[in-house]
DNA sequence: GTGAGATTTGACCAAATGGTCAAGATGCAA
DNA sequence: TTGCATCTTGACCATTTGGTCAAATCTCAC
């Protein structure tokens, strides 16, 4: 489980968060996340996240300490969600309907929150400060588990012999690229993942070309549970 | 021929620089990339770029008449290096011999130059304010021109049928995340592009998958021009 | 050697920005 | 309704930072 270790706004007595507190903080957040993504941390101020919450400066540094820590908040509030993909890979699976699963869910993810793959990418660019350590836990245990999986397939003979982290990292770059670098992508092809036909396109050429690439035949259009 | 329109520092009459300025220049330029690609553009200060020059703040300004300008010569000086590769996609050679060269060529630029990958990938998750223009003009004519280089290998039969556009995309999203999310890389495998052997090790997986998946057999690899 | 132009710098300025604070407004339990 | 805690804000402050300027120093053709 990833964590960054959040500080709560230091009131409320017990537990909780007020009604209004949870609806101030997820403003900001989303606010911040749209900031940060666009501008980069330093390029982000706390006065345009306020605006675009909609409130006084003052009042967003009542819910967060500081600009770091409503950075630190949103990176941790994307990161789950950001890592989550990989999580399913299911070593009783089909390889071809759990790669291609795998690989549809983040170009799905990339689709939707574009910004919190750039959020996301910006940090690590910048020497990962805030996530580092959970990259080294977490994010290496993780993939060290999901390596063997795809180990277990390649020496069960059910997809050619390629290095499992490579294929990881490949995965990534390519399904990432398509959020991060939309602007460029749109410069170039007229469209980008907001486009429910150059979407449907991407995931088909991904698919393909990474399938194929392990040795796999792709599954049928059809056959693929949405 | 991509351009940014970079302003020659207001002085010496005629057209040349002088010895000085062209040593200051670089120097500056060289700071400038490793400021600005660590930390963004807002991130970046003057008087670092200046002190990592090893010069004054306002002598670096007799040089660049502004911050922006630094950035936008630090950009354009980087710019035909990282999309000259491209331009050497030859129709008439072997697809497998191209597209390898092409790929080890893009891992190679990489892993000599991760900072100017990283302020590229900035520049256009930014939504690229300052080369937009490069890329839909000079960029967009290029990967319309090597696309149909790959078609006419497919209707040639040499390769399977891909989407040419998806495949360029592939090749840079992979390569480029070597250098760019180095970190990542560093914290799960304890190694990066700078490592002679994983990059060699990362050259054979990214070729070996990428031509498997259009149906080429890898070439051998003594057989490779270095 | 000398003087005009090129180079370099410290002092300085204005704007932007993160953050503090005290006071006022609001919500809510009794 | 009342009183207290929560919430909200404008005024304000200190620091950072991009950029200016005049003066000092250096370079080099003559």
């Amino acid at each position: 489980m990833a964590s960054l270790g959040g500080q709560t706004p230091e009131n409320t007595k017990s537990g909780g968060l007020s009604r209004i507190q949870e609806k101030n903080r997820n403003l900001i957040l989303d606010a911040a996340l749209g900031e940060f993504s666009k501008y980069g941390y330093s390029g982000a101020t706390v006065e345009r996240i306020a605006a675009k919450a909609g409130m006084s400066k003052s009042n967003l540094l009542y819910y967060f300490s500081s600009k770091g820590a409503i950075y630190t908040a949103a990176l941790a509030h994307i990161l789950d969600v950001w890592l989550a993909p990989l999580k399913t890979l299911d070593p009783e699976g089909d390889p071809a309907q759990e790669l291609s699963a795998y690989i549809r869910q983040k170009i799905e993810i990339s689709a939707e929150n574009p910004q919190a793959s750039r959020l996301f990418a910006n940090e690590v660019m910048q020497g990962a400060p805030q996530i580092l350590p959970v990259l080294e836990t977490d994010l290496r245990r993780l993939v060290s588990e999901k390596s063997k999986v795809i180990m277990s397939w390649i020496t069960a003979g059910k997809i050619r012999q390629v290095d499992p982290v490579h294929l990881i990292f490949t995965i990534w770059a390519t399904t990432q690229h398509y959020a991060d670098f939309s602007i460029q992508i749109k410069a170039l092809t007229g469209k980008d993942l907001s486009d429910e036909d150059f979407k449907l396109q991407t995931e088909r050429a991904v698919i393909d070309l990474i399938l194929t690439g392990i040795g796999l035949t792709v599954p049928d259009e059809t056959a693929i549970a949405e």
